[in-house]
DNA sequence: TTGTGTTTTATTGCCTCC
DNA sequence: GGAGGCAATAAAACACAA
């Protein structure tokens, strides 16, 4: 920063801002300096005044003026109340920084909040309702519009945060949901194992469990996970989404209650049917085979095709 | 009273716009 | 090139705890 200056008025009698319509500037270390040449008839009253009046005193006058708005903060500005001496004295000090009266700042907010730019007039006009330096003035709106910024800064951050906050909260909501899914994924799988592995041991085509469980375990899982079908002949398909990276099978119950076994997406031939069939349903044609009024009954459902080749992955809607 | 942190007023240098 | 805005900064004024 420069040497210390002295504000406003002083040896060079008071001026304009440098700026907002141009010329008379006071200020001697400030390089907004500019002779009154430009002055526009606006500036020109004001400075004619405030020349005379003023100099450095319109930051001083208001300490002790009480309430006041419009022109009569400016009335008090004649320095003819005082002696030659005295105003000498006054003005050949190094000026003092001096804060504004409340009144004065609730007159420039007030005139903030509805326009925070100023344009020259406007800023002439708020520093003769003042007694302010149009300078002040300026630099007042200047200030104060870095405030508002800073604010405004703060509170978008804020906003960030509380929406960075939120998305968090969700994303681990989220992260908790697939390992319970993905745990209950591995408890089912090992119950189903176990039961394939109780079926192929007693070589038996019944479900170990009770039927009525099998029926229930089918009913939960396969509707938790799995989306329904539209327009299908079936009277209810439930499709599972099996994947072998090729194939889809999707479990079918018909109207008789009984459950099947579909290749969704398949292009009808019978290669791909074939193959699908030894891939997946060899157990299920031997069982029909062997046991035919059992895998038809209406309240069993053979789950054996649980137990179709695959970990995690093969239950494509849960996998993540 | 004094040290310290915060707020306000003002300056400076740079930039953009006309 | 001048006017005016903005960022950075200085420094006075103010608030407040110890």
């Amino acid at each position: 920063m420069a040497a210390r200056s002295f504000l406003y008025g002083g040896a060079s009698g008071g001026g304009d801002d440098g700026g907002g319509g141009g010329g008379g500037s006071v200020l001697l270390t400030n390089k907004r300096v500019h002779c009154s040449s430009s002055l526009n008839p606006v500036d020109s009253f004001f400075l004619a005044r405030s020349s005379s009046l003023q100099g450095s005193r319109s930051m001083v006058s208001f300490e002790d003026r009480g309430n006041g708005s419009g022109g009569q903060f400016f009335q008090s500005f004649d320095h003819e109340d005082n002696g030659d001496d005295e105003y000498d004295e006054y003005f050949h000090q190094p000026e003092k920084k001096r804060r504004l009266t409340a009144d004065q700042v609730r007159f420039l907010e007030e005139s903030f909040e509805s326009d925070n730019k100023l344009d020259p007039e406007r800023k002439i006009k708020l520093a003769k309702d003042l007694g302010l330096q149009p300078r002040q003035v300026a630099i007042w709106f200047q200030n104060r519009r870095a405030r508002w910024k800073n604010k405004q800064l703060e509170k978008d951050y804020d906003d960030l945060q509380e929406s960075y906050n939120k998305l968090k909260a969700n994303y681990d909501d989220l992260v908790k949901e697939k390992e319970k899914l993905k745990s209950e994924v591995h408890e089912l799988s090992d119950k189903l194992l176990l039961q394939e592995k109780g079926t192929s041991d007693s070589s038996s085509t019944k479900c170990p469990c009770e039927p009525q469980t099998c029926r229930q375990i089918l009913d939960d899982d396969v509707s938790k996970n799995v989306k329904t079908n539209n327009g299908d002949h079936h009277s209810s398909v439930k499709s599972i989404g099996f994947e072998d990276g090729v194939h889809t099978i999707s479990l079918l119950e018909r109207g008789d209650s009984s459950y099947v076994f579909e290749q969704d997406q398949s292009d009808g031939s019978v290669d791909e049917e074939e193959n699908f069939s030894k891939m997946f349903l060899p157990s299920v044609d031997e069982l029909k085979m062997e046991n035919n009024s059992e895998y038809h009954d209406s309240h069993q459902v053979n789950s054996c095709f649980l137990g179709l080749p695959g970990d995690d992955q093969a239950f494509g809607l849960w996998s993540y």
